[in-house]
DNA sequence: CGTGATTTCTACAGAACGTAGAACAAGTTG
DNA sequence: CAACTTGTTCTACGTTCTGTAGAAATCACG
């Protein structure tokens, strides 16, 4: 499955940050991501800050997955979420689904598991 | 996350068919797991049948994520799943929805991107 | 062309997983 | 009980993924 480590994580939760931001404004570079990220108190591990690199293998890594999208013709490049994190929370719970036999009753238990407040809503999105 | 690998996964598949499968008659031992899977085409990568230690193993890790639980005082030891692999692959989902912030985004979202049938069934489910 | 900023390459350590041999335990049989 | 047979546990190695980053290559600019 596409599951992310924590520094992409981390990196991804930023980008997907900048969304909705006016065009132009919604892409980092990877100083500005090891910055943020070191504010964030996500720092490394230990304590120290990240060095760019290791945010430029990253993002590349993400790039490679086809989660980031990056402007590679101005010089400080700049990156950008290619989705929305909602649109790949769905995806995930789609590929979580699809290695199911019976998806219906997935999906019954599901719902069966849901908040009631949740299920409400639920309710109301399909019957509208 | 607790996502498999593929062999773990071929053996939990073989586990949760046994799922419904009269009391004492739901639980396999490491041969049968390892004769059922060479029978799947299963085997290993490149053909050949694979070893009982191996199939042990991974059912050892299996067992300390809590997936499988074993019988040890018989002599074969015999496995079962813990859940069903619906309950399983809701808790997945459930995984996947909680590292959303809009919970409520991400259901919309995700109703929207279901079939037509399963949304007809949801609608079913949620207002009987 | 030299310098500082940026990006790409290369590398290594740690965890998870596939895979299995070696060693150990237990039940069976003569 | 000793020798066997069968099953289980330990230990280990190769691979892939992720975190982490230094070294080397590339760029833009004075």
């Amino acid at each position: 499955m596409a599951t992310l480590g924590e520094l992409e994580r981390a990196v991804m939760d930023l980008l997907w940050e900048q969304n909705g931001r006016p065009e132009g404004e919604n892409a980092l570079t990877a100083n500005e991501l090891r910055d943020s990220l070191a504010r964030r108190g996500g720092t490394t591990k230990d304590g120290k800050e990240l060095a760019v690199t290791t945010v430029l293998t990253v993002l590349s890594r993400l790039e490679k997955k086809s989660l980031v999208q990056r402007e590679r013709d101005i010089r400080p490049h700049r990156y950008r979420a290619v989705t929305s994190r909602e649109a790949h929370t769905v995806e995930l719970m789609h590929e979580v689904l699809g290695s199911a036999r019976d998806r219906e009753a997935v999906l019954a238990a599901f719902i069966g598991s849901v908040s009631a407040q949740e299920a409400e809503a639920l309710r109301k999105m399909l019957t509208a």
